[in-house]
DNA sequence: TTGACATCCACACAAATGTGTGGTATATAT
DNA sequence: ATATATACCACACATTTGTGTGGATGTCAA
């Protein structure tokens, strides 16, 4: 899959018609309202439209699905997941569904139970751990963790911190921080989530 | 049209249906598709169910259109954000609206002013700034970047770096790591993205 | 010159799709 | 009693819809 590809103006004609019922209407054209819209008088036409856009990485199209067009720049829910680009051949459209983010089901199955809730992260004992002050932690709720996890835990003083927990042999728990400045915490507290998300905004 | 109708259990299947599909895949479904998931045998039954909820307005219908399905009260998918610092615990409800996370709405800012995009981070040189293997760097699209900001660069072997840009007074720029093993690039590359976030999965 | 890409067309066809008609049954309110 | 709403079904039908096939022309790089 290319990254940057230029997209040509007619080309850009139909992507903002599609934008715009996307946006105005909530659902996307069909084939044929494109082609009544752009002036095209065959299906065809716009059937290439779709692919070189689809090619190009700017929509992703269904199967034998009517108005499946989904758009995939300038649309925030779902965004391009690019890795590292193998030197080559840089051009292939694969449909792999793992190619693509999408915001809205990142926590989708979690949230649906409502037992997800977010943290903001204040200080620095979580470092080592690539959790920075002002982080958000995206927390699902649980009595207890396993051993090595990073849990959301409610001290005595009624705070909350992120720390690791660790299991003892002896069935005893204490929470380690991922900072060598901070001592681990053996004193009574509660889990009460695991750590399944950090989102950072710069 | 009334609001605030109450809707009966059958009714609220329904509705949630049509409400996962259109989160899922930015697509409402078809009559079929719906009688398909709620288990009826004929299209007519979900007609009237589409009927009976877009008389108590819950959704809105298109004539002699495919999936035309609005849904009038969407739901937001908020997360509870608390501090650090909570007065209580996370299980009590206070309901201001600033301490909810809106995934929708994370990138909408910086999707409106150009494209965004996801990298998949590769490599651990720039743990030290709380970036992680395997992390989801979220781009913003632009050619150039502040000193200090750490920005996606393209380098001359097609491979897609996360690196901190530093400007030099001479108008030279160079890459630098946030790993004291990895030596500061300053070969040829371009830049293509600021970085405006990271998100991790655990 | 070959190949890839962009830019169009016409037409056919199967499948998908919304709608129409006519039922049955229960419950509840007027 | 009558009307209204809920909760289903079967089947037919006309359209809508995406796709397939087979073209055409031009540009541009290798």
């Amino acid at each position: 899959m290319k990254l940057f590809v230029k997209i040509t103006p007619k080309q850009q004609r139909v992507l903002d018609f599609i934008r715009e019922k996307v946006n105005k209407d909530n659902l996307p054209p069909t084939i044929r309202e494109i082609a009544a819209a752009c002036g095209f008088s065959s299906t065809g036409t716009v059937r290439d439209y779709l692919d070189a856009l689809a090619k190009k990485g700017y929509l992703k199209r269904g199967n034998n699905k009517s108005r499946a067009i989904e758009l995939l720049q300038g649309n925030p829910q779902k965004l391009r997941l690019i890795g590292a680009i193998p030197a080559g051949t840089p051009n292939e459209a694969h449909e792999d569904p793992s190619d693509y983010l999408d915001l809205k089901q990142l926590f989708s199955r979690e949230s649906a139970r409502g037992e997800v809730f977010a943290l903001k992260v204040k200080g620095d004992s979580m470092v080592n751990a690539g959790i920075m002050d002002g982080d958000i932690a995206v927390i699902r709720k649980q009595p207890s963790g396993q051993s090595g996890e990073i849990v959301a835990a409610l001290l005595e003083d009624n705070e909350v911190t992120l720390k690791r927990l660790k299991h003892l042999k002896q069935g005893a728990y204490f929470l380690e921080a991922a900072n060598e400045n901070y001592p681990p915490i053996e004193k009574e507290f509660t889990v009460i989530g695991v750590l399944i998300s950090i989102i950072r905004k710069y």
